[in-house]
RNA sequence: GGGGAGAUUCCCGAGCGGUCAAAGGGGGCAGACUGUAAAUCUGUUGGCUCAGCCUUCGAAGGUUCGAAUCCUUCUCUCCCCA
C-alpha cells in the first residue's frame, strides 16, 4: 500500500526544494523528486538536482537512475517511484514528492494506462517517415489509423503524431484502446496532499534570470564539457533545457551573453508551461514561500488524519 | 563640413497611394499534454459602448476622394568621404 505522501510543485526556481528539505526534516520524510531531468547522472548543475550536502542531510530518491544515453520514460519513472514510496512506507517514512515535470507527477500520483512496448524498428521508422516523408503524410496515415486521435491533435505535433503511428504500427490498435483515462482522473491513487509554490509572474521571472546566471558562475559550462566526452549532444537529455544553448555556445553557434539571454528566456517560458499543468490540479493549495508555516500546519493536519 | 541610409504596433522586421490595426518572427497572455515531456503543439496579442467606431506607422504641415506609403520642414540614428 502506497503510504500518504506529501507533494511540493511550483514552478523552476520558485524555492520548492529548501521547502522540502526543511519539511522533511520536521516530519521524518524523505524526498523523492518528481523530475524528469534529474533522473540523469551527470546533469546537476543544470537541472538543479541536490547537492551532495543536501542529499546527506535527507535521504533523495528518484533521481541518478541511468545514464543520458539511456532510454527512460514517464512509464517508467512511475513504476520505479512506486516502488520507492512503498519502501518509505514500510520503514515509517513520509515521502515528499517534489519537483516540477507535469508528466511525471501525475503518472505517479493519478497512474498511467499500461502501454504496448514499442519495438526499436517501429520507432525509427516512425521517425524516419517523419523526417523523410514529412509531417502531413504521416499525419494523414494516423487519420486513417486512428482517426479520434488525429482529430485532436494538430498535425505538426511531432511528439503525438509519432505515439500514436508507433503504437498502431505496432500493435494494429488505436492508442485510445490502450487509455482509460487515468491521467485526466481527479481521484489519485493514494492519499496526497498537494501544495504549489507561488511567485508573482514578474518576481518568478527575475529569479529565474538570476539564478540562470548563478547556474552559469558555479560551473554549467565545464558540466556540460565532460558530458560531452562521453555523450553524443543529439541524446535527449542533452537537449534539454541550457544544456541544448551552452552546446551551441561551445559550437560557436552563439556567443556567451546570446547564450545566458536564451537559457533564460526558455527557462521563462518553460515555467509558464509549468504552470498550466498546476493549475489542472484542483486540490493544490498555493502558498507563499515566505509563509511556510502554512505549509508545516496544513501537513500535520494532513498526516494526523492517515494515523 | 560633404555624401548616403533610415526612423513601423512591447521588440526585431515586412509594407511603399486604397483590399492596413498593418505580413512574419520574438516576447507577453491563455490552453493542450497518457511512456526520451526542460519535449511537442494550439489559440490570442492597440482601445472601445465591438458586424461599427476611435487611436496608431519619429514630429509638424501639405498633396489627394483616400497616405504607414507622395511632397516640405524639423528632430534623432546609422554609414561613408573629409
Amino acid at each position: 500500500m502506497i503510504p500518504a505522501s506529501i507533494v511540493i510543485t511550483g514552478p523552476t526556481a520558485s524555492g520548492k526544494s529548501d521547502l522540502a528539505l526543511e519539511l522533511a526534516q520536521k516530519i521524518e520524510g524523505e524526498i523523492v523528486c518528481t523530475d524528469s531531468m534529474q533522473v540523469y547522472r551527470g546533469l546537476d548543475i543544470g537541472t538543479a538536482k541536490p547537492t551532495k550536502a543536501e542529499q546527506s542531510a535527507v535521504p533523495h530518491h528518484q533521481i541518478d537512475l541511468c545514464n543520458p544515453d539511456e532510454h527512460y520514460s514517464a512509464g517508467q519513472y512511475a513504476r520505479d517511484a512506486e516502488n520507492t514510496l512503498n519502501k518509505l512506507g514500510k520503514r515509517g517514512k513520509i515521502p515528499i514528492l517534489v519537483g516540477g515535470s507535469g508528466l511525471y507527477y501525475k503518472a505517479l500520483i493519478y497512474g498511467l494506462d499500461e502501454m504496448p512496448p514499442i519495438p526499436e524498428v517501429i520507432r525509427q521508422s516512425v521517425l524516419n517517415d517523419w523526417k523523410i516523408r514529412g509531417f502531413e503524410e504521416c499525419y494523414q496515415e494516423l487519420a486513417k489509423c486512428d482517426p479520434e486521435l488525429a482529430s485532436r491533435l494538430s498535425p505538426r505535433d511531432a511528439t503525438r503524431v509519432q505515439r500514436g503511428l508507433e503504437i498502431f504500427r505496432a500493435t494494429g490498435k488505436k492508442m485510445s484502446s490502450f487509455q482509460k483515462n487515468k491521467l485526466g482522473n481527479q481521484t489519485t491513487r493514494f492519499p496526497v496532499k498537494i501544495f504549489g509554490v507561488h511567485w508573482e509572474r514578474e518576481a518568478l521571472y527575475e529569479r529565474i534570470n538570476l539564478r540562470t546566471e548563478a547556474m552559469m558562475k558555479i560551473g554549467w559550462i565545464e558540466e556540460v564539457i565532460a558530458l560531452l566526452e562521453f555523450y553524443s549532444p543529439s541524446l535527449s537529455p542533452l537537449n534539454g533545457l541550457g544544456y541544448k544553448q551552452i552546446i551551441a555556445y561551445l559550437n560557436g553557434e552563439i556567443n556567451y551573453a546570446q547564450m545566458v539571454a536564451e537559457i533564460q528566456q526558455k527557462t521563462r517560458n518553460f515555467a509558464k508551461r509549468q504552470l498550466t499543468w498546476f493549475r489542472q490540479e484542483k486540490s493544490l493549495k498555493w502558498f507563499e514561500i515566505d509563509k511556510r508555516e502554512q505549509v508545516f500546519q496544513a501537513t500535520e493536519a494532513f498526516l494526523s488524519s492517515y494515523h
